[in-house]
RNA sequence: GUGGGCGUAGCUCAGGGGUAGAGCACUGGAUUGUGGCUCCAGCGGUCGUGGGUUCAAAUCCCAUCGUCCACCCCA
């Protein structure tokens, strides 16, 4: 019979990848509701049409990647590209913004339909935050102090730097996009050709181009960093002066600009050298609009995301393996299931903090023990005849050099507690 | 969507028209109540899938799926 595959794109975790996601997550969580955020949880289908308002009908993102679904009755449905959309919405539909001050994490599958490579899939998941009702840039530099502290604590920061830049007020964009035309049309033939196309798109993105002459050319570019309005420098200069007080270090990137059109103003990125070509570890940005656009009341917003597989991939060079935790016990056992079973469970239930396991599998001792020494537990514990008929357990240590000792199994638990490691 | 590399045992890979291989892992034994080290034996693959060429295909050709890398895009 043929076994079927995971669809492209889309990977299982496995159980040996497991322990390392799950510290992951810890952390995330722990850091996140550390600064106040408080989880959400919102639905992987949206209506279709709550992407393309938020995130811009001609970015790629909604172009040619979303999952289109074919539902039933005429609803249009989407499996979600991102995060933010999804919590506008829920935030605004629960009235959550009433007094206007929120700040919520979430982490969980995105989905877009993309050509796998390295540190991108069709599945994948983002951690991210979103800080609604603080207008001014203390915000977006907390924000930024905390996503610096988890990249310590995870182990990262000598392997991350962060790019800033302002995007500026809507006005300012709009001003700034003629400006950049009236630059680059003159020039087009010497763009290369995704270059030429993004012209008509998103010109902005044309500072995002690899290719070496559309570089040049794009360095004697009008910069962005000089049509912000006076409300936006002053918002970015500010921001940048709360980081020199942190003492964050970042590089102030003109050309870094946000593939969704909700943003404006500050945004952010940290990138590293070590991932190939998807460098970018986490992302994001104010949409101080974005809330006004959904159909809220306006209310200024900032968030970001940072992907989940890339910044595991990097942990994993960095520490190796080590996040397994092992069981403390494995009852090895010559006796009737029935016997094996209440022992073990008996022994649950003196001890509840006890990680064991009970052989189920049989066979010999010799394989049992094997079975034993792989599953990494710190003892053997023996149940025989012997001990059956004596109420005692045998306690063999399996990673040192322990006498093996008899206990009696009403004192198991209570001992096998207070000797476990860590 | 474009270009390139790769799919052979659970894993890592060798083999490139003529009987399907190694190491590790796994199972059993040496050791019938004791794992790890050693030794011995064994299990395990319609060579990703489907077509084609050939007396003969894992091997050559075509298609397709998956994977990896880059472009693009982005977390």
């Amino acid at each position: 019979m043929k076994t079927l595959q995971a669809v492209r794109g889309m990977h299982d975790i496995l159980p040996d990848d497991s322990a390392a996601w799950q510290w992951l997550e810890s952390i995330l969580k722990t850091q996140f509701e550390a600064y106040g955020y408080e989880e959400i949880r919102t639905p992987l289908v949206e209506q279709t049409e709550l992407f393309t308002k938020a995130m811009g009908q001609s970015t790629d993102v909604i172009e040619k990647e979303m999952y289109a679904l074919q539902a039933r009755g005429d609803a249009h449905l989407s499996l979600r590209p991102e995060g933010t959309a999804g919590v506008v919405r829920a935030v605004l539909q629960h009235g959550l913004l009433n007094p206007p001050g929120l700040k919520a994490w979430y982490c969980g599958p995105m989905f877009r339909y993309e050509r796998p490579q390295k540190g991108r899939q069709r599945q994948f998941y983002q951690a991210g935050l979103e800080a609604f009702g603080i207008e001014g840039p203390s915000i977006d530099a907390e924000l930024i102090a905390l996503i610096s502290r988890i990249w310590r604590a995870l182990g990262i920061d000598r392997h991350v730097v962060l790019e800033i830049n302002s995007l500026g007020d809507r006005a300012d964009r709009a001003q700034y996009r003629e400006t950049l035309l009236d630059y680059l049309t003159p020039l087009r033939d010497q763009l290369d050709e995704d270059s030429q196309r993004r012209l008509d798109l998103n010109p902005l993105r044309i500072f995002d181009s690899k290719n070496a002459t559309t570089q040049a050319i794009m360095l004697d570019a009008p910069k962005l960093s000089d049509a912000l309005g006076p409300s936006a420098r002053t918002h970015f200069e500010q921001l940048c002066g709360c980081l020199d007080a942190l003492d964050i270090n970042y590089t102030i990137n003109p050309g870094l600009v946000r593939g969704l059109d909700y943003y404006g103003r500050t945004v952010f990125e940290w990138k590293t050298e070590q991932l190939g070509a998807q460098g970018t570890i986490c992302a994001g940005g104010r949409y101080d609009e974005l809330i006004e656009m959904q159909g809220g009341r306006a209310t200024p917003g900032i968030g970001l995301a940072m992907g989940m597989e890339r910044l595991l991939e990097l942990i994993r060079d960095q520490q190796q393996g080590g996040f397994k935790t092992s069981p403390d016990a494995y009852l090895v056992s010559a006796l009737a299931a029935e016997h094996t079973l209440a022992i073990a469970e008996r022994l649950r239930t003196d001890g509840p903090a006890l990680r064991l396991i009970a052989d189920l599998q049989g066979g010999s001792f010799k394989a049992q023990f094997k079975r034993a020494d792989r599953s990494a537990a710190r003892w053997a514990l023996v149940l025989g005849d012997d001990e059956l008929e004596q109420g005692t357990i045998t306690v063999k240590d399996l990673r040192g050099n322990a006498e093996q000792l008899t206990l009696n199994l009403n004192q198991a638990a209570e001992w096998l507690e207070q000797n476990r490691p860590g």
